[in-house]
DNA sequence: GTCTGCCTAAACAGAG
DNA sequence: CCTCTGTTTAGGCAGA
């Protein structure tokens, strides 16, 4: 699944600009032409959510995958090396069942202490391909020795976090994460010199060959750097699992509590498919592993060289025994890959990057591939750049399958902390992240993610019409967030913002220091923000009109040099739908739609800012990008949304509209300087029940007070 | 199937 | 008369 979505994703990719061509062309047909209207959104929307899917079924899974299914890959990968090793093999898979079947965390991440070790003496040996038999049968003394050091005998889990703290525990498995990545990334690179090198080798060697052998080898080859991205791929991915694997042992109070909740039962069938039952002897495993692997070898193969596969390709000879290539495509199998499928064929076209070549069958595809993606400098450079696009992928998936790590781990955390922000932190909250990010009142919490330049990949938030209303308005997401994320992008691209209409108005009325703007600069306010408003204005004018009139919170007020619109925001809350709990299946949608769309860093925002009082934490978005990007949304953001909250849905604060007004006050004075201060006091007097510091305006603002009770 | 929210389109009226 | 602003109605779509 991974090579699928990243084939995909990358299939757009150099047409980069083309992912936003296309999709204002999309929004186009939904905007301008006058018929088309919403019928045209809605194609739209159908079209994206077609591409899309994919995408989220494949993430989605990733998202819910339980602590046993990410052992499981951690397990597949390594005992795919085994294969190779398998002097080694015996003792790194008993670590690792040990580590399934008990299923601590702190067994984990002694298996990961192993899997590490294991890599890096891969590695070691990979650097000096020569010395690889010397090397491995020098960490066949090695590994056994951490193993039994390492061993549940030695040291039971519980005996491990009555050593160690919570707080000690995060930190080593993310200093063990933060280490593997390294060597992993080590380890890729060089194992990319040395194909490269092989490559070139052939590549002269088969110089003096015929012809058709050559071409087999050269497919081989390339098909051996293609799986090699997936192996990447998958490692990194495993890596990332990991992380969520390391959070379980601290999220709830016991080790063996975590699996139950995290793994549906019918999930578990699942996990030991291929890798034998829980209690089947290791070698069983092994085996069973082996024989499926050169079950996949075979359909590996075989659209790699059609007319015979040359038994010297085999993976168990490669020169770095690595036949870990087939890992991934095992994997893939288990996600409905047919047998005649191939990696870079799909949709009757030849999917190598920038080829689209239409291929009727497979066979045709093959004959294409060889004659059109030989081995030559220029599928080469080709691969060399794949290769680098997936690791940017990758690395971009690494950090937001962090903030998906971190968004679950707190959602997850939800039902036994119905107000985790109302209190002060507790133990179990701050437990409940695995990242050590302290989530809860202050903004101080470190992003996990660093500010991604918003256009990028943010084609893909597209999913239509419909689905911006869902993630923005009725979550009762403030937008400031995101346009503060994505100001650039928004304004640049022409791509339809994922808000309502109304969202957007008041944004741009809360962003004025005035909180109030006469009708001709709220189009401006829109012409300026978001590049999709700088045409159809007819039609997009006549919708902000007709939402001003329609909805009670926009009020219209009549001013000296003419009527301006104040946002009544008791009025707006109140539209907005009072329940929304964190029930697993909306966070499940909510974790798909995040995955949905390449994970786009808009999308995420305008979920991470949806209802879901524990996604608003500072963490999760991007403080200082918001007070950077867009520094009105300091304030204008938290101040006036906040008054309702909490108490919204109790005893609703009836705010007397004069009272409200003092906020939305007809422009009398100015009043900046007390703008500043607006949050504090606003705060207090409506909603006493709040005691979040200031800098619970964002989340304030997301926390209607339905939400809360 | 119904309800609700949202979007779009359009007609209409009043003011400048 | 035209444009802008504001109101209202209607139809369609999608999610709950």
């Amino acid at each position: 699944m991974m090579v699928e979505s990243a084939s995909e994703t990358i299939r757009s990719a150099p047409s980069g600009q083309n992912g936003v061509g296309s999709l204002s062309g999309q929004a186009d047909g939904g905007g301008s032409s006058g018929g088309g209207g919403a019928g045209a959104a809605g194609t739209a929307g159908g079209g994206a959510g077609r591409d899309g899917r994919d995408a989220a079924a494949s993430a989605d899974s990733n998202g819910e995958m339980s602590p046993a299914e990410l052992l499981h890959f951690q397990q597949q990968q390594l005992q795919v090396r085994l294969k190779a090793a398998p002097s080694e093999a015996r003792h790194l898979h008993s670590a690792l069942s040990w580590s399934a079947n008990t299923n601590s965390g702190t067994e984990q991440t002694q298996a990961l202490q192993v899997a590490r070790q294991f890599l890096l003496q891969q590695a070691s040996g990979l650097s000096s391909p020569g010395n690889n038999e010397s090397k491995q049968s020098a960490s066949a003394v090695q590994v056994p020795v951490s193993v039994a050091m390492m061993s549940p005998q030695m040291l039971t889990p519980q005996q491990m976090q009555q050593i160690l703290s919570p707080p000690q525990l995060q930190a080593l498995l993310q200093q063990q994460q933060a280490l593997m990545l390294q060597q992993l990334q080590e380890y890729y690179k060089k194992q990319q010199e040395q194909l490269h090198l092989q490559l070139l080798t052939q590549q002269q060697a088969g110089k003096q060959q015929p012809k058709e052998a050559l071409g087999n080898k050269q497919l081989a080859f390339q098909q051996q750097l293609l799986q090699m991205q997936q192996l990447q791929q998958q490692h990194l991915l495993n890596l990332q699992r990991q992380g969520l694997v390391s959070l379980q042992p601290n999220q709830a109070s016991g080790p063996l509590q975590t699996l139950p909740q995290a793994v549906c039962p019918t999930d578990l069938p699942q996990l030991w498919k291929g890798e034998g039952a829980p209690g089947q002897p290791a070698e069983d495993s092994v085996k069973q592993e082996g024989l499926d692997l050169t079950g996949a070898a075979t359909t590996a193969t075989s659209f790699a060289a059609p007319p015979k596969v040359s038994p010297p390709l085999s993976h168990h000879t490669l020169p770095n025994g690595q036949p870990t290539v087939l890992t991934p495509r095992r994997d893939s199998s288990s996600h409905e890959e047919t047998p005649g499928s191939h990696p870079l064929y799909g949709h009757g076209e030849c999917k190598w990057p920038g080829c689209e070549t239409l291929c009727e069958d497979l066979g045709q595809f093959i004959k294409h591939l060889n004659t059109e993606h030989a081995l030559d400098d220029r599928s080469t450079a080709q691969c060399r750049v794949q290769m680098q696009v997936v690791q940017q992928l990758e690395i971009q998936l690494a950090k937001e399958s962090e903030r998906l790590q971190a968004m679950m781990a707190h959602l997850h955390m939800r039902p036994s902390e119905p107000k985790p922000f109302s209190q002060p932190v507790t133990v179990s909250a701050a437990d409940s992240f695995p990242d050590g990010l302290v989530h809860p009142p202050t903004s101080a919490a470190a992003p996990v993610t660093p500010l991604r330049p918003p256009g990028l990949g943010s084609a893909s938030l597209h999913s239509g019409g419909p689905a911006r209303r869902r993630s923005s308005d009725k979550f009762c997401s403030p937008i400031s967030s995101e346009l503060a994320q994505n100001h650039e992008f928004y304004k640049n691209a022409d791509v339809r913002p994922p808000f309502t209409y109304a969202s957007l108005i008041r944004q741009a009325i809360l962003e004025t220091p005035d909180r109030q703007l006469t009708l001709n600069e709220i189009y401006n306010w829109f012409t300026r923000m978001f590049a999709y408003f700088r045409r159809n204005t007819a039609t997009w004018k006549n919708a902000v009109r007709h939402n001003l009139s329609l909805h009670k919170c926009f009020v219209r007020v009549e001013n000296v040099k003419g009527a301006v619109w104040t946002v009544d925001e008791r009025e707006y809350q109140k539209r907005r739908p009072p329940k929304m709990t964190g029930s697993p299946t909306l966070v499940k949608n909510m974790i798909s739609g995040l995955s949905y769309g390449a994970l786009n860093a808009s999308y995420q925002a305008a979920l991470a800012e949806s209802s879901f009082p524990l996604l608003n934490s500072p963490g999760m978005l991007n403080p200082g990008s918001t007070s950077s990007l867009l520094p009105l949304s300091h304030d204008d953001v938290g101040a006036p949304v906040e008054p309702l909250p909490s108490n919204g849905s109790s005893s609703p604060p009836r705010l007397s509209p004069p009272q409200y007004s003092h906020q939305v006050q007809v422009k009398e004075e100015p009043a900046e300087a007390e703008e500043d201060r607006r949050p504090g006091p606003l705060l207090g007097p409506p909603n006493p029940s709040t005691t979040g510091p200031p800098e619970d305006r964002d989340l304030e603002e997301e926390l209607p007070g339905e939400e809360l009770s």
